[in-house]
DNA sequence: TTTAGGATGAACT
DNA sequence: GTTCATCCTAAAA
C-alpha cells in the first residue's frame, strides 16, 4: 500500500475548519480530499450555514445532521433522493451547524479504484458531481462523522474563483456562496440549473 | 450542443 | 404526506 500521501502534502488541521463556511469553502479550492487511499483535487464547493434555509441545520438538530453541530473537520454525510450520498466537511465552531458540501473533485490518487466503484467514465467524470464524488471514493452513511482527511500540495487556492448561485435547492438561491475552480475540467457541464453563464463576469454586454 | 423530466429512499412536520 | 443540497436518459436544435 503506498497511497498514504504524506510526502509534499501537508495535513490540514481542524482550526482550517474551525472557521465560517462562507470562508473556508473558497479555501478548500486546489486542496486534496483523501479518503482510504483516494485522493482528489477539490473543484467546486456550496457552503452551508445555520442561517441558510437551503442548509439541513437550518431548523435546528435532528439525528441526521447532528453531526454538523459537532467539532470542526468531520464529514457528514447523507443520503439524498434514494440513490446517492453526499459528502461534507463541518465547518465553524463546536456546535455551530454549518458545512461545506464537496460538489465536484478531480481525480488524484487511485484512480483506478474510483474506476472500479464508478464504471468505465473518463476521469474527469469519475467525481463530478456530488453523488458521484461519494460513490467514487466510497463513502457512505457508514462515513457519517468520521475525520476528514484533507491537505495541501502546495497549490493555493485560485484567487479569483468563480462565484454563482448554488444548485439543486429551491430557497436562498440568490446565495452566492457556490465556488469553483474556473479551469476544472471535472466543472461545467451539467445540468441547466447549474451550468455557469457563459461569462459572469462580463456579462452579455448587450447594446 | 442544450433542455426537460422522471426516478428513488429517508427524514421531517 | 411532503420535501430534498441529484443523476441519468431522451430528444431537439
Amino acid at each position: 500500500m503506498s497511497p498514504v500521501p504524506s510526502r509534499g502534502r501537508r495535513r490540514v488541521g481542524e482550526g482550517f475548519f474551525a472557521r465560517d463556511a462562507t470562508v473556508v469553502a473558497p479555501d478548500l479550492l486546489n486542496k486534496v480530499f483523501v479518503v482510504d487511499g483516494c485522493a482528489g483535487r477539490i473543484v467546486e464547493v456550496e457552503a452551508y450555514t445555520s442561517d441558510d434555509p437551503a442548509s439541513h441545520c437550518y431548523r435546528g438538530r435532528t439525528p441526521r445532521n447532528a453531526v454538523m453541530f459537532g467539532p470542526a473537520g468531520r464529514l457528514y454525510v447523507y443520503f439524498s433522493y434514494g440513490m446517492h450520498y453526499c459528502v461534507n466537511i463541518v465547518t465553524g465552531s463546536d456546535g455551530d451547524g454549518q458545512a461545506v458540501l464537496l460538489r465536484a473533485i478531480e481525480p488524484l490518487d487511485g484512480v483506478e479504484e474510483m474506476r472500479v466503484r464508478r464504471g468505465a467514465v473518463p476521469d474527469r467524470s469519475l467525481a463530478d458531481g456530488p453523488g458521484k464524488l461519494a460513490q467514487a471514493l466510497g463513502l457512505d452513511l457508514s462515513d457519517d462523522g468520521r475525520i476528514a482527511d484533507v491537505y495541501d500540495d502546495g497549490v493555493a487556492p485560485p484567487e479569483h474563483p468563480r462565484v454563482g448561485p448554488r444548485v439543486g435547492i429551491s430557497q436562498a438561491t440568490d446565495l452566492p456562496w457556490r465556488f469553483w475552480e474556473t479551469d476544472a475540467p471535472s466543472v461545467g457541464t451539467f445540468r441547466a440549473g447549474g451550468k455557469p453563464r457563459r461569462s459572469l463576469a462580463g456579462q452579455d454586454g448587450s447594446s
